[in-house]
Order: C-alpha cells, then structure tokens, then sequence
DNA sequence: TATGAATGAGGATTCATTCAT
DNA sequence: AATGAATGAATCCTCATTCAT
C-alpha cells in the first residue's frame, strides 16, 4: 500500500511556499519553478495536486483572507466591552498574521487582482461582509441605529487606510499610534452620535 | 527630413495607451505588444522613446500619482474655508481623473508594486507627504497643534480605505455617502479636540 | 493473499479502454492517464501489465489488425462459392470489428505509424500477405494464373481504399454500395479475364 | 526602413521544414524547436508567421492537398483521350510530389486526423470532389450515365488504395504494375459497361 | 496485486528587446 | 522618425515512468 494521506500536508507547504515567493520576488516574478523549488519539490507537484497555477495562487489567497476573518472573530469574542469588540476588528488589520511581510505581499496581489478576477472580488466581498456584520453588531447599543452602518463602514474604511501605510511603509509605520488614532475616530464618533442624539431625539425609533 | 518634435506627443499618446491596456487587461497581461497596438504603433516604437518597459510603465505611474497631487492643489485653492480645503482633499481621491477605471487600474497596481519597486516608494512617499502638509496647513487652526499630525494622517488614511472600497466595489461604492462620512469624522474630531483642549489645556504649547 | 489469474483480465480490460480512448481523444491526446480513468484503473497499473505506453498501444494495435484477418477467415469459411470467398475478404473489411469508431480510430493510427515503428511494418505486412493468400487460392480457378496476384492486389487495395473512404466521411459513406462496387470490378475482372484467356490461349500454363 | 516582404519567403521555408521533420520524426516526435532547427531559423519565428504550430500544420497539409489536385488537373489537361484523362487522375497519385518520403509523411498523418479535425474533413472532402469531379467528366462518354458515378469512385478508392500500399512498402512497391492493375480495371469496366448497355438497353436514357 | 506519491524531461507559447534599414 | 524582422530566455504545463508500500 503506498504512502496516504500526503495531499493536506503538501497543499499547506506549497502555499506557504507561495507566501514566501510572492514575498521575496513579488508577484510579477513568482513563478511555479521559485515555489516548488522554495517548497523542496519538484514542479510537477505543483500541477499535481492544484492542477493549475492560479488555483494555487487563488487557494493562498483564500487563506490569507480567510485568516484575517478568524482573526477579527477570535479577538471579538476575547473583548470585555462593546468598545473593545470594534477595536479588536481593527486589531485584527494589525495582528501579526496580516502584517507580516508574506501577508502584506498577498494582499497587495489580492487587492490589485480583485476587480480582474470574479472570484477574487467574491471572497473580498465576503470579506467585507463579515467584518462589517461584526463591527455592526457592535456597534448597534453605541450609536444610534441610523448610523450604526456608516460608522461601521467607516471604520472599516479606516482600517484599511492604515494597513495600506504599514503595506506601504512598514519600518515607519507606527501600529499603536495608528490603533490610538482609530480609537479616536471611535470615541468621538460614538460620543458625538450619542451628544447629537441627546439634542435632536428622533420623534419614533424607527429602525 | 525627420517629423520634428514628437517626442512629447508619442510619450503621450504611448502613456495613454498604457493606462488603456492596463485597465482592460490586468497589469499580469500587459504586454508592450497591446500597447502599441492600443496606440497604433510599431512595437519597437516603445523602446524608442522609452527603452524599456518598466519605464514606460514607470512614467505613466508618475503621471497618475501627479494628476492626483494636482487634483488636490487645484480643488484645495478653490475652498472657502479650512474644513472644506480638508474636504477638498477628501474629495480629490474621488475625482473622476482618480476614479476612472483606467486611473483605479494604475493605482492598484502601483500600490501593489510600492514595496517591491524603490522607485514606485519614493513617488508613493512624496505623493503622501505633500497631501499630509496640505492636510495639516489646514487643519492648524482647527485642531490643537498636538493633534494636527494625527488628525491628518486619519484623513489620509480614510480617504485611501474608501477609495479601495470603490476600487474593488465600484458598482456599489457611493461616493457622495463616504465624502459625508469623511464629513462626519472631521466634524466630530474638530470638534472633540476643541471640547477635549477646553477640559485639560495644555500647560505649554510644546511642538 | 494475492487475487490469482488477474493479469489475462487486465490486459484486456486495458486494451479495451486504449481503443476507446483512441477514437474519443485521437492518438495525439491519448495518455496513459485517460485510458487508465477509462478502465477505471490508477494509471501505474499499465506499467505493471505492459511496461510502456507503446507496448500497450501494440497490444492493441496487434488485437485490432488479428480480428481483421480472423474475421476475413471465418467469413470466407461460411462461404459457398469461390466468388463468394472473395466477397468474403472485402467483406471483412467492412464488418463492424473494422468499421466501429474505435476500429477506425485503432487502423487509422497504425496505417500512419507503419513506415515509422517497424513491429507496425510487419505486422501490416503479415496481414496484407494472409489476406492475398485468402484471395489468391479463391481467384485461382476464376482467372488465368498469369492473373492471379494481380487481381488479387487489386481487390486488397480496392478494398483498403473503400474503407478509407469510410473512415474519413462515416456518414456519408455506403457500405452496400461501396460493395456492390467492389462485386462489379470481380465480376467484370473474372469476365474479361477468361475472354482474354479465349481469345489468346497461353502457349503453355507456365507458372 | 526595414527588411521588408520576408512573410511569404519565411512561410514557405517553414513549411519545407515542416515536411521534412515530419518525414524524419514522425509526427508524434515533430516539434517546433525541431522545424525552427531544420529552417535555420529561431523556434520564436513559427509563433511570429504561424501563430500556432497547429496553424502550421495546417498550412503544410493545405500544402499537399493542394498539389494532389494541382498534379491531376495538370496531367489531365495533358491527356489525348478521354481514358488517358482517366488514368491522369491515378497517375497523379503516384506523381513524385505524392510519392516522396516527404509526401507520404503528410498524407499519412493528414489521413489520420480527418476523423478528429473538422478543417482536415472540409479538406478532403474537397480534394476527393475534385477528383470525382475530373474522372466524371471523363467517364461520361465512356460509360453509360447510371454507372458514372460509381465507376469514378470505384477508381478513386483504387487509387487511394494502391497509394496506401505505396506509403506502407516504398521499397517493394511498383507503381508502374500498380498502373497497369488499374488501367485494366477501367478498361475492363469500360468494356463490360457498354457491353451491359448493349445486352440491356434502358428504356428511356433517364438520368 | 495494486496504487498513491513523486519526478524530470520536454514542449508550445509568450514577450521584451535588439537590429538593420 | 519609424518599423518589420528576428531572437532567446523564460514560463506553465503535460506526461510517461519510477518507487515505496
């Protein structure tokens, strides 16, 4: 009987290997020779069990992605507040698995691949979604309902803005100032919501 | 006799196609082949006026990144007060030159080429540097000078997280939504920082 | 304990599925891959069973060119006349072991790799040399000796050139035509013949 | 001003290439990088004119097909009876631009391919219309209107079918016998045919 | 007997770039 | 100023085959 079971434990190395590759040549110079050869395997393994290059490439980036996802959702459930529970959805743009140099070259591909390729859009979509969803829930007994999703999309929107100064420039970029400056955006957003409130009470809570 | 002076008008017409190319194709299926048969030209033409690829693409790179520093400059002398030069600067991240599908093309793959490309990170780094003064002029009489710095560089960041948002979304991104919830956050952060400045003056006005 | 007698099932089973992959692939897409999926096999069995691919492609080769001299042989046997035992052999050339799609796919690839795989060259030749030796004996009291190879020649091409027609336009091609036509040229060949013979007698019956 | 009209120069030279490499090789061993070496020219020029190596394949099989016709409506427009036009038609089979190693090559995998190429199929059938077309017109006043048809593709598959023999035996084949054979296949055919017609006049000369 | 695992050689194709005119 | 011609390096992918179990 021969050897079983090698198919998880290989697919793992050979995307780790592309994390490497991308990291180290860039996208643009990534090819399947450099990851196998990264991986300590033939390239012929590579079509083996992804069958193709972009699907290789596509289930790294479905990891990457996926890993911010459980990222945010780990460190939500750890928060003792509903404050905290935002900040640990932008932590999550901040936490290792996202900023090292091998996730900060996955998702510069990703993102300049997503209005290219469909599948690529679908997952950031979903992406999108589910920190939205969590940032929402949140949020909901801090804001008004009325601006529970713009102040959730804008914190989102900030989060990204801030990652893409790490991607950017990472020796400058200053995490714990930047996570200081959204909990900012956060604190005020949530005081002066609940101050306006206070002056202008909506006639009917209507949802 | 050899036509005199075209040099300025292929450089031109050779960075429009670029742009083109670049749009319908993706950066990965950009080849010098379309583009020149994008601008209805020889191929060898390119190495002509720009001896290499990566310098074309290099220079059509710089003429995005400057549009948007123009943009900004332009829009900023036009406002009528400091909120609305902060907003002008906001609102030139989302200019049609910024948002076109030719200019969102150019951008994602610039930024995705920042940390592989010295070249591509200086341009980056000015391009950043001179919103943030402009930012921070603005906002010198509006905010604490402590804050100044922090505050334009949330602004900055915001306005880089929604415009990836209409990036990759461009069907569903509002535009006239995320300038009011730009809005939204300079009000409350200017606000806040003069309520803030009002219950804890500082004991100097250290730099 | 090991499944005994396995290896005459296998073989078969495995020529089987070449034949099949042939006609649905063409002889450049067939790959041990497919035609081990065709037998519902891991592809390394065919190295157990046959070492190489092309060992397996002349195992089929070999079955397919046998059952045209077998099918020409039994059909000349049931025959009630010597015409009749010529009809015989042009007959088999149009029997469905020959004509199937998986037949034609088998003969169409072998009849081109003949000048090139000399274990073809001979193989051909052998068959060719039994089915002119089917004819000859038949032809031997219905034409001159001085004839017999000849007209026996000519019904193997005339039968070979048929059945090409068949192979390239199956849809449009008529058997029963095609072997009525092939009737007219023996009869009027064995006609003339003994006209001629009538009219200018050989000397003597020389060999 | 550069080299100019090598496009038609090049394509020939490739297509030369072409015929020999398949005639040396084998079509399962014919590869670009062999063609290029045998033209003397860089693989990356069959790509540059051709496209496609299918697409140069194609253009070689054209090739041949086309001189087949080419030689028989030469040869036919030489003949001085209307049985010379006839056997016209089969020597062309046999002419040396048919017969050569090269020749045979292509037509070998040519014939091969037809079931499985559709652009093969519109070829040949093509080329065999033509044929039948010349050997109709000359047939008509040889042979009684009803066995027309018959008696030219009777001729054609004899055809077809000595040349089969031809390209599996260079070194045994005689084609001058083969000529005979055929000569007296028709001669027989025209002879028997009037002799019917005379036996069994049609009622009306219906077509 | 049977097969999953692994590989390396080879092939078509793409593409930036050079050159002669 | 402009371009057709030509190339060679590099890439993805296919596939027969080997091997350990």
């Amino acid at each position: 009987m021969p050897k079983l079971g090698m198919e998880p434990i290989r697919r793992r190395q050979l995307i780790e290997a592309t994390y490497e590759v991308l990291r180290r040549e860039g996208f643009a110079n990534t090819t399947l020779a450099k990851i196998a050869a990264e991986a300590g395997l033939a390239t012929s393994i590579i079509t083996h069990y992804f069958s193709t290059k972009s699907a290789l490439i596509e289930a790294t980036m479905r990891d990457q992605v996926a890993s911010l996802v459980r990222e945010a959702s780990v460190r939500r459930a750890a928060a003792a507040s509903k404050v905290e529970e935002v900040i640990a959805v932008v932590d999550a743009n901040f936490a290792p698995s996202q900023c090292s140099p091998r996730a900060v070259a996955a998702w510069l591909y990703f993102w300049g691949q997503v209005p290219y390729n469909p599948s690529f859009a679908r997952i950031q979509k979903i992406c999108d979604r589910r920190l939205l969803i969590y940032l929402q829930r949140s949020l909901r007994t801090l804001v008004p309902e009325g601006e529970v999703y713009d102040v959730a999309y804008t914190i989102l929107a900030l989060s990204y803005g801030f990652w893409m100064q790490l991607a950017h420039f990472p020796n400058e970029f200053d995490v714990d100032r930047a996570r200081t400056m959204a909990l900012e955006v956060i604190e005020t957003r949530v005081q002066s919501a609940w101050a306006k409130e206070r002056r202008f009470p909506p006639a009917k809570h209507a949802g």
